[in-house]
RNA sequence: GUGGGUGUAGCUCAGUUGGUUAGAGCGCCAGGUUGUGGCCCUGGAGGCCGGGGGUUCAAGUCCCCUCACUCACCCCA
């Protein structure tokens, strides 16, 4: 067999592994800052939540899912995507007891059958957050608040905030309407697919890339300007929050959404430079959610970004993958019969005192490396000091010590070794 | 699902109008007399030239098919 990892997915080696810690750290720091709590929802659900929760007529439910029928004869799906999970949780475990708006976040894979290209996979991860049971703008404006926060702390630049409304139940079908009239009148102008999208989603013309699409709409009536009186309110008062905390944002009456849960507000982060795949955050209000899944009338709103995108815009700012293995303190180099065993007992003492200490392993059974092989590992593997152990030096009862950067060296009785050690590394265990 | 691009050593890539045992740099391993890394020198290991079929005296090179990767469309994080 050829050994692959599957179509869409890919393995994150140790040295890319340092970027997405940093990632996780940045957003586990941050959801803390802003009161969220942490929420781990299965890798599939029950098919009918993603059915019913995303929409029987969305791309992810028609063509994308990993739909598959466990022994018992239930069909489950791999999660697609992290907001139906949680509201469903919500409603299960009754979360609303604990006090309204519930704050969640999660940090978890998702599953889509789609062709892979940058920034897009069949096995991807999202972070994101939910806020379950309230209304208040200021919820809305959090959820665009707290990517940009991990975005800037990761140093990540460059990147534009697009807001929009769609209205609700109450207000959509009449925006609808107006649009689908609008449409019809040059209906010849549109893609064929923006036609095929003009009964099912006329919504969905807006966002069309082709040229002839986008001049046909050019002047297509904006959403905002047929929301209900809730609506347009909850829209001004997003805007509000957002001049109050001083977000830059483009207003962009073309940014649809292609999940059917969402209502009233919806945004996206988008960057350039990364192909075609420029979204690094989405998200958007869902009041309606909570009760299709029969838990009652609880308006939400949430966002997810993704976690490949923001590696690669990491990888743009200019950051490197790091070593695959960590940097050691120190680098136990063994010389000799007695040596080669003793020396892994100094390791093993060092590193029960926290030193980050590294030997070299034997090749074939029997054969230890020569020194000028193991002294090469120790410069490669960037540890700031070698203990030396041969066996003169433990006959003597030292070993000796070898700063890395400058050549000096010299003899240290074995029982001061951790200490030598600590002195020359500095008081947190790394080198002063 | 639809298009374009690319598949030669672990990595990055050469490979002449088809013509001997397919190369380089980096990396890896071993040496350059006793037990000392970085620089230098010498040597070595490592290649179903993505796979299959065809044309030809002869294919890494030309043709067809296929697979994989990749970019884009669709859609999305």
């Amino acid at each position: 067999m050829e050994a692959r990892a599957p179509r869409g997915t890919s393995d994150i080696l140790p040295g890319e592994a340092r970027l997405w810690q940093e990632i996780e750290a940045t957003v586990r720091d941050v959801m803390r800052v802003y009161g969220y709590g942490e929420i781990r929802t299965p890798v599939f659900e029950y098919t009918e939540l993603f059915a019913r929760g995303v929409g029987e007529t969305t791309d992810i439910v028609e063509k994308q899912m990993y739909t598959f029928e466990d022994r018992g004869g239930r069909s489950l799906t791999l999660r697609p995507e992290g907001t139906a999970p949680v509201v469903r949780a919500f409603v299960q475990h009754r979360l609303h007891g604990e006090g309204l708006p519930q704050k969640l976040w999660y940090c978890q894979p998702m599953f889509r059958y789609e062709r892979p290209q940058a920034g897009r996979a069949r096995q991807f991860h999202q972070f994101g957050a939910e806020a379950i049971g309230s209304l208040d703008p200021a919820l809305d404006v959090e959820m665009i608040a707290i990517p940009i926060e991990v975005y800037k702390r990761l140093g990540i630049r460059g990147f534009e905030v697009l807001v929009n409304s769609i209205g609700c139940p109450v207000c959509r079908p009449a925006y609808r309407e107006r649009l689908k009239a609008y449409l019809a009148q040059r209906i010849d102008r549109l893609c064929p697919t923006c036609r095929a999208r003009f009964e099912r989603n006329p919504l969905r013309v807006l966002d069309c890339k082709e040229e002839g699409c986008r001049e046909a709409t050019a002047g297509a009536p904006a959403a905002w300007d047929y929301l209900c009186d809730e609506c347009g309110l909850h829209f001004e008062s997003v805007q509000r929050v957002l001049a109050v905390l001083g977000i830059a944002y483009r207003l962009d009456g073309r940014l649809v959404r292609g999940l059917d849960y969402y209502t009233k507000t919806v945004f996206e982060i988008v960057t350039d430079g990364l192909g075609a795949q420029g979204t690094l955050a989405a998200g958007g209000r869902y009041d309606g959610l909570a009760a299709e899944l029969g838990g009652g009338d609880y308006p939400a709103v949430g966002f997810a970004g993704g976690m490949e995108r923001a590696v690669l815009a990491l990888k743009a700012a200019g950051r490197e993958e790091g070593k695959a293995q960590g940097r050691p303190d120190v680098f136990v180099v063994r010389l000799g019969e007695r040596a080669w065993n003793e020396g892994i007992a100094l390791a093993q003492r060092l590193r029960e005192h926290g030193v980050a200490a590294q030997i070299e392993y034997a090749a074939e059974l029997g054969k230890a490396r020569s020194m000028k092989a193991q002294m090469k590992v120790a410069g490669r593997s960037g540890a700031r000091l070698a203990v030396i152990a041969g066996d003169d030096e433990l006959s003597r009862g030292t070993v000796a010590l070898r700063r890395m950067d400058d050549g000096t060296q010299w003899e240290v009785p074995v029982e001061r070794l951790v200490d030598a050690v600590k002195e020359q590394l500095g008081g947190g265990g790394r080198l002063a």
